[in-house]
DNA sequence: CTCTTCACG
DNA sequence: ACGTACGTGAAGAGC
């Protein structure tokens, strides 16, 4: 028995358009050639070879107007127009087949379900002949019979379809897809069909009269409006039957030795995946799949003497660099494919600073290596960095990217095992799995490169990300020092007030239950004590506790509590369990928030507490190593950033004269002369203008603030009405968000926002908020990177000893020494006001002190 | 492993 | 009529 795969091809291809066409990572070669139709489907071309392993196989395509226009003129009509970044992407396709040895098929004047139905037919006629068609179009589950299965692609996967799985879910014999289409009709062609049938319908018409004729012969005996719909639409029903007849004829020679599988001509592959820069392909042809990747285990430094550019990759023992062992590094590029054990690279060989290197990382690599105190300069591409820019999907591990682009590295996880119990494997896999993955890093390093010039995202890359590496290396690596004594005697504190408060609350309760278990307080809260509460909501949390003050002396206590707990186990207990050698060594992840800020790990130095009096003082615990602690932080950068970017010019003078903001939003908006501007106006001018940032909404903001929604709603209408400029750049902003699918700072970091196309509303809702947040926060986050490099460089140029040690989003911290101060200040005030030009100033404020608390 | 809560900008 | 503010990380509970 021998069987053909017979792929329907226009269908691939236009599924392959669509499903990335409107994501806004439309896909371009570099000389702007569209391939995302052609990348897709080649995908598929592949996955087809490689799980149906074909002897024969063909692919169909349409050519020119059938016969079915002929006949019915408004055929396929209301269909809009094949654009022409598709169609230009059809012959390339069709060439990539002849290389991948696969025979397609067009014939004039037919589409390509009929070339698939009439070798359908062939094989119901030959008796060693069965077939599988590949399509997403059920029309062709018509051509399903004892020798032809059917593939039917869905969106993720598919299902797989022969004669008895069609029966069993559909009720009715394959054939009477005809019968079905001809009843339902199918908008797509302009098929009309009976006016008022649908699937239901019409299936149900079918499982009892088996054919349109069958329907037709016993019209009488159906009852009501049905009858009369199928008596009006008869003539509609038959016509609507022809055309959706696949043919079985057309007239073509088969000769089937033409159609089987020959296999791949790689060079010529190789040649269009080059030219249409789909690398991760041309890996998989080449030396990724085929060849064995040979490693030299280098153990002797001198064998390190090369002069070109090389990807490395270091591989550490564990997840956080500041304690994992360095294993060793994996070097790559056209003429070596070293691993270099940490043994060798204490020797600090040449490379490490004289050859340009591209890496996975770099952050990482630079703090491990200083450890060991071994330097690398010559950085100049990180993949993990690009990558992020470049809105891939991220995660510490290289192979989560890799894979991403069909390359098959191992996980960290199954070379390791998991992060809670590692395991050591042979020196020779790790040196072979390190070496893969600077072979990826060396073999993708052009594409990413195009894509980065492509998305004129050059000074982001260079001169913001790239240097932002390595200066946040140098402060994860220089650390803060805390001394635990602080954190001990305020844990002690805290820890006899909680057991007093636990008491009482016991009292209160009359049983003793976990106050930190949200189940069991609303328990006792709802229904022990009965205290009132929302329908279908059993949450504790801190608003709904407000609400509930006064009503009982349980809740002032739980509220304490709460706070108190939070301050022990996270604050007191959660430092004090970092501190090593009485200094904390947070990781900034640099490529994971989706605006472009930057987040602390193990422990979060940008969440200390600070708006609460009791908390506050965890900061005193934060002392200088030096002789200050020195913060300098951006005021209302965000808002300032909405002034320019809107160019609002009222709030633009406002921020020239140096005016409170919120003051001056609130006698914008509540009309009244500045000096007249109560507590409560700023407070609520204070509240609007963040919403405004956030992507307001009526509701939000009265929960905020604590008025109805309908007056919230009011104070937003007012203030657009006030600020003109902020209505339109809120129109304009979504408008554009929804048509190019992405949004973008000043500094072009772009962000994809497929929420806009979800069919949810409230998912829907949420993408224009974003959409309107992350620009701002994005451009905020952009320029104090920007700043945090160009200071750094400035304190290496003045031979300052001060260092840079804590970033929170609008806040730099430094540890310095007192004759530095000056220096430090006007180095530090002047690059922060000047570090980008916008159409309103930039004003930082700084402080100082014995420790955190002081330096405010 | 997910949910809830709460710390920050 | 519906559900609703942007971006994060850590700890504890409970499945």
């Amino acid at each position: 028995m021998k069987k053909i795969i017979l792929v329907d091809g226009n269908n691939l291809l236009f599924r392959s358009y669509y499903a990335t066409a409107y994501n806004g990572n439309f896909m371009n070669n570099s000389k702007g050639f569209p391939t995302n139709a052609i990348f897709g489907f080649v995908n598929m071309m592949n996955k087809i070879v490689k799980e149906e392993n074909p002897q024969y196989i063909i692919v169909a395509f349409d050519k020119g107007k059938t016969f079915r226009h002929k006949e019915y003129e408004g055929y396929k009509d209301g269909r809009v127009e094949t654009p022409n970044e598709l169609k230009m992407q059809f012959p390339v396709a069709k060439q990539i087949l002849g290389a991948m040895g696969i025979k397609y098929y067009e014939i004039d004047n037919f589409e390509a379900d009929d070339i698939i139905g009439t070798f359908a037919k062939y094989c119901d006629e030959e008796a060693d002949f069965i077939g599988t068609i590949i399509s997403s179009d059920k029309d062709l589950l018509q051509l399903i019979s004892p020798d032809i299965d059917i593939k039917l692609l869905k969106q993720k996967d598919y299902i797989r379809y022969n004669e008895k799985t069609f029966k069993d879910e559909w009720g009715i014999d394959p054939i009477n897809i005809i019968d079905l289409k001809a009843l339902m009709g199918d908008p797509s062609d302009n098929i009309p069909g009976v006016k008022g049938v649908g699937e239901k319908t019409a299936l149900k018409l079918l499982q009892e009269y088996k054919t349109l004729d069958g329907i037709y012969e016993n019209i009488e005996s159906i009852k009501g409006k049905l009858k009369e719909k199928l008596k009006t639409d008869k003539e509609n029903a038959y016509k609507s039957y022809h055309l959706a007849t696949i043919v079985k004829d057309v007239k073509m020679d088969i000769n089937i030795d033409d159609t089987k599988y020959l296999g791949e001509n790689t060079n010529e592959l190789n040649k269009i995946y080059e030219d249409l820069e789909f690398y991760s392909f041309l890996k998989k042809q080449s030396s990724f799949k085929k060849k064995e990747t040979e490693v030299k285990i280098i153990d002797n430094i001198n064998d390190l003497n090369f002069k070109d550019d090389t990807a490395v990759y270091l591989e550490v023992f564990g997840a956080n660099y500041h304690k994992a062992p360095i294993i060793g590094m994996g070097i790559y590029n056209d003429n070596i494919s070293y691993f270099i054990p940490l043994e060798v690279l204490k020797q600090k060989p040449d490379f490490l600073i004289k050859n340009r290197k591209y890496t996975y990382d770099l952050k990482k690599m630079i703090v491990a290596l200083k450890y060991q105190n071994i330097e690398i300069e010559n950085t100049i591409f990180d993949t993990m960095i690009a990558g992020a820019l470049l809105d891939y999907n991220m995660k510490d591990d290289i192979a989560y990217l890799a894979n991403q682009l069909d390359y098959d590295l191992k996980f960290y996880e199954n070379i390791y095992g998991k992060f809670s119990h590692l395991e050591m494997p042979s020196i020779d896999e790790i040196a072979k799995e390190t070496v893969l993955r600077a072979k990826f890093i060396w073999e993708t390093k052009d594409f990413f490169q195009t894509k980065i010039k492509e998305d004129n995202i050059e000074f982001l890359f260079n001169d913001i990300e790239m240097p932002l590496a390595e200066v946040l290396a140098d402060m994860e690596h220089t650390g803060v020092k805390v001394d635990s004594n602080i954190l001990k005697d305020q844990g002690e504190d805290i820890k006899i007030k909680l057991e007093l408060l636990t008491k009482d609350i016991y009292n209160n309760a009359g049983t003793e239950f976990n106050i930190s278990s949200p189940k069991q307080l609303a328990e006792v809260l709802f229904e022990r004590l009965n205290l009132p509460h929302k329908k279908n909501s059993n949450s504790t949390a801190i608003d709904v506790l407000k609400k509930l003050e006064g009503k009982h002396p349980i809740i002032g206590q739980i509220i304490e509590y709460r706070k108190l707990s939070k301050l022990y186990s996270t604050y007191i207990e959660g430092l004090i369990n970092t501190i090593d050698n009485s200094k904390i060594h947070t990781i900034y992840t640099q490529n994971l928030t989706r605006t472009g800020r930057l987040s602390s790990i193990e422990p979060n130095l940008q969440n200390i507490p600070i708006r609460d009096d009791m908390g506050r003082n965890i900061r005193k615990a934060f002392v200088p190593e030096n002789d200050y602690i020195y913060g300098a932080d951006y005021s209302q950068i965000e808002l300032r950033i909405l002034a320019h970017i809107a160019d609002v010019k009222t709030l633009q003078e406002a921020f020239k004269e140096g005016k409170d903001i919120h003051a001056k939003t609130a006698s914008d908006i509540f009309k009244v002369d500045e000096s007249l501007v109560t507590s409560n106006m700023r407070r609520v001018a204070k509240a609007v203008n963040f919403g405004i940032i956030y992507g307001i909404s009526g509701f939000g903001l009265s929960e905020n603030i604590g008025v109805s929604a309908k007056e919230a709603k009011e104070f937003i209408d007012t203030y657009l009405e006030t600020y003109p400029g902020i209505k339109d750049y809120m129109e304009n902003t979504i408008k554009e968000a929804k048509e190019k699918g992405y949004v973008k700072t000043m500094f072009g970091r772009k962000r994809n926002i497929p929420e806009l196309k979800n069919t949810v509303y409230t998912i829907r809702q949420s993408g224009e908020r974003i959409a309107l947040n992350t620009p701002i926060q994005g451009t905020a986050a952009d320029i104090i990177k920007l700043a945090m490099v160009k200071v750094y460089k400035a304190l290496k140029e003045h031979n300052l000893k001060s260092k840079m040690i804590i970033q929170v989003h609008d806040e730099l911290v430094f540890d310095i020494y007192e004759d530095e101060l000056e220096k430090i200040n006007k180095i530090v005030t002047d690059i922060m006001d000047n570090v980008y030009k916008l159409n309103v100033p930039l004003n930082v404020s700084v402080n100082y002190g014995k420790n955190w608390y002081e330096a405010k």
